[in-house]
DNA sequence: CGTGACGTTGAAGAAGGTCAACCAATGTGG
DNA sequence: CCACATTGGTTGACCTTCTTCAACGTCACG
């Protein structure tokens, strides 16, 4: 592993200890887990539907979709993940993938033999722990996910959508001025909508019109962040950024697995 | 515990096993695990939102939905759990609940306290994996549930979420005459499915008409179960309900758990 | 300087929502 | 045993939101 790689599944690390407890020893294992870069251009899928893969995937650079389909080839986007995540971390512990992975920026992954994780994970419980709780994160994004297409108008969808990956990304201070990269075509807010990419045109217009935000290309610029999150009813709860140290949690006992 | 409890634990034993392997011992400590029966009447919260709860619940008898919610009061059924399933179970890694359970039906519920359930995940790895790996097949529902609201009109909505109920009831035999309890009323179908309970009457109507299906009361009757499937686009491979003994997993060592 | 990807806009139409009425079944208190 | 209320299902008329289709603009890139 190269100097690069390493310092990469540290992002990850990172992401992990930001709601779980994990000793020197558990991260540097986890740091240490042999790892293989990729670059994949936009708009490819790099895992595809029911594919049995050998390796899951930590996203470096870029933004990328997890999909499911409809009969009509329709697609929608159940989940986005960006720098830090893994995107396929439930493949540890089941075989069969549900859903395909594409790149929907040129993003940069490493690709983490399964096997390799399984051992990890089997080896210190702590780590396993870590995967699981970060899994369930993503399973609460998902549930938001679910109330936003299923209960809310386009504008406060997209307006729902926008304020977690302003959150996700961490970029803002506070409360205003807020710019992040979000490299996503309207076809791709659409697919992550359940909505046309006609209809996301129009809506981005009224919330450009509203003042609120301002989407041009691959940047996101955030004029009013309570507007914004008035529009999208949005609480941030869900996604458990902010965790204090003091809350962060580990159920398996500390000196078990320091002797593992 | 009354030997109606340690049953009633045995429920979610199987579910567990279905998927994963776990040695008479790991299922023995499950079985074991103190619990609580609780009655809840229908239309009934029993864990509200962002309660902070010091149990799980195991559903033994009923149904029971996950609320998400809008700005404007209007309910989004998440999820669907029936009997067997830990209802919340992610809250063994987490501290904060992010929704509300109601009971749909009259339902009886087990409540197994946070500390004994970390606790036994904590002292044997294979039960962890377990919880976690049944939490990821949630999961697979939840992100079924995306494209269902954000791509599927109307009837195919209702028709997959009928198919998805008849398999996890695993009620059927193999294709006719099929026939299970579903005390939902068009309301609750309505909140699971985006949709209001106006159109869920009519399309409950028009899925009758095509005779493919007759929903009454509490009773749903399956006349075509392929009629079926093709309308709601169904591919039931996302539950992992029939996964072969060989292809149960386990990633942490057999002796390493039958040490503990 | 053509070609393709992406964004923008208008006009027409369909899917589903809203409102309102009514019915059947069930339960409850007098 | 009946008046009455409540809950859930059914239906019609009308309206809103979003989709569909199609055209055109613009920018990047070979």
């Amino acid at each position: 592993m190269s100097r690069f790689d390493v310092h990469n599944l540290q992002g990850f690390v990172d992401r992990l200890t930001g709601r779980s407890l994990l000793s020197a020893e558990e991260q540097q294992a986890i740091v240490n887990l042999p790892s293989q870069t990729a670059q994949v251009p936009a708009n490819r899928d790099f895992v595809s539907l029911d594919e049995v893969t050998e390796h899951a995937c930590v996203i470096v650079e870029g933004v990328v979709g997890r999909f499911g389909q409809n009969s009509n080839g329709e697609r929608q986007i159940t989940t986005l993940h960006i720098a830090g995540d893994m995107a396929n971390l439930q493949s540890v512990v089941q075989t069969k993938g549900t859903s395909a992975l594409q790149a929907l920026s040129t993003s940069t992954i490493l690709r983490v033999p399964h096997v390799a994780l399984r051992a990890v994970a089997a080896r210190f419980p702590a780590i396993a722990e870590a995967f699981w709780r970060d899994c369930m994160v993503d399973a609460g994004i998902l549930s938001q996910w679910v109330v936003n297409v299923g209960r809310r108008d386009a504008k406060t969808r997209i307006a729902h959508l926008l304020c977690e990956m302003a959150v996700r990304y961490k970029e803002h201070g506070q409360a205003r001025a807020m710019l992040f990269q979000f490299p996503l075509t309207q076809n791709h807010l659409a697919d992550a909508t359940g909505l046309t990419s006609v209809h996301v045109n129009r809506t981005l217009k009224a919330l450009r019109e509203d003042g609120v935000v301002f989407c041009s290309g691959r940047v996101v610029h955030i004029l009013d962040w309570d507007g914004l999150v008035r529009i999208g009813e949005f609480d941030a709860d869900y996604l458990q950024t902010d965790v204090k140290p003091s809350e962060r949690m580990r159920i398996v006992e500390t000196s078990r697995a320091a002797a593992a």
